[in-house]
DNA sequence: CGCATTATTGAAGGAGTTCAACCTTGGTGG
DNA sequence: CCACCAAGGTTGAACTCCTTCAATAATGCG
């Protein structure tokens, strides 16, 4: 599979490298269309790549010794993924799956040190990305710690329908289909409960939802109910 | 402040480098010393430099909006930490207090960029020390998800142990002062479940503690429990 | 020695889980 | 083309783990 240059030029990764050096990289790269439910890896398995997402979204779950599964991210175009090689990790702590069809770019894991080493650009966007996450996941530490569980969907949705929200008549669209489980899982808690808050919040006129989506009708609604702002 | 290079050449963020390049770093860096109780820096101040942790032992914490404070992480010698820069911030994101005595070296953040992409040892162990921490993180947030809170505490009180334990004549001691309240704000609970929890260990003789210590007298049995396998 | 900080423990209450039953939706194969 | 059924969703009721409130005790620093 071929891509063009000029797509992958926009990235904020490869934003200030020269052309001779992304010519470079996506020559080493072979892209890979992964349809909605598949999986570009599986958690245990050997990390022979990390990824580059170029279109499309991912979640990256992780189940626990008793079966209990996790969301511990969505992965967002231009984003790299499945980096376990700079983790000093022999396997990927997780499984990445398609919530949408996707386009990603897949390097060989024993040239991750290479890349950092000779092109600053490059180490410098992935500890940028790492940054983003880390401040992510100490976020959804600090909730999880603090606050009660309809704050934390509450965020958890609005977090959403920044970074995959698309504009439609009557408010944000979050893209891509999710479910009551997926919300539970990133927000620590059961889709009962997360169905029982979205059924409260559509009464209120707050959101609307159906089967796999959720679409926020009153953003700065919402954000007030996330700031704890209770009725 | 001096600082013995031969000190500073042990750690793994040195180890690879050559003795001149270690010596570039250090006569860029300024050493400061943080007693007891003292913090190196604040929620919100500015971030005008990034530090390494030479010895001690050091808190990061968070407040929320209403007050709850939160510990994210507990800082290793040997570790980067304020590295704010990394993640575009022009502010640190929480308060390093050291827990005991401890030495940092500093070094102005304009100079990170220039650090990683001059010198990819240091992006490599950055991104490492970075990697390892996201998987601290996401390790957290599954136990928080999934576990009940005597379960998170024993994983805390394990992972101490091993990171920061000091053998004893009845078992490995945590090496530095740590409060109910402290165990308490590491695995979003109460004070009062973290006392009434090793309370019911100390009856089992899995713990022994007094004020602002803990040592682990079983540490299989203490695993044991971690791992789900009720009595 | 006095007092602030830290810790213990009982009792009451509640937010959220668990269990259970039923309803909706949309894809697919007859 | 539509009937069927699996996957996703809703909602009530009981229960429980943990928090919250409250009061008292221990520890060690100045």
């Amino acid at each position: 599979m071929k891509i063009d240059p000029t797509v992958v030029r926009s990235l904020p990764l490869f934003e200030r490298m020269s052309d001779a050096d992304v010519d470079t990289f996506l020559n080493l790269a072979s892209a890979r269309r992964v349809l909605q439910g598949e999986t570009v890896f599986k958690q245990g398995q050997h990390a022979d790549s990390f990824y580059l997402l170029v279109s499309g979204r991912l979640k990256v779950t992780q189940v626990t010794g008793d079966g209990q599964q996790v969301i511990v991210r969505v992965v967002h175009p231009g984003e790299l993924f499945g980096f376990a090689v700079a983790l000093q990790r022999p396997d990927y702590p997780g499984t990445a799956t398609a919530v949408t069809d996707s386009v990603a770019l897949a390097w060989p894991s024993e040239l991750w040190a290479q890349f950092i080493e000779q092109n600053g650009t490059i180490a410098v966007s992935a500890i940028q990305t790492m940054g983003r996450q880390l401040e992510d996941a100490h976020t959804r530490i600090r909730e999880m710690s603090t606050q009660e569980v309809e704050r934390r969907i509450a965020h958890a949705i609005l977090r959403l329908s920044l970074q995959a929200g698309r504009k439609e008549a009557s408010g944000v669209q979050i893209a891509f289909p999710i479910s009551r489980q997926d919300i539970a899982e990133m927000t620590g808690t059961t889709l009962h409960t997360v169905s029982r808050i979205l059924s409260s919040w559509e009464a209120q006129g707050l959101v609307e939802c159906g089967r796999q989506k959720v679409l926020v009708r009153d953003f700065s609604g919402l954000s007030l109910l996330a700031e704890g702002a209770r009725d």
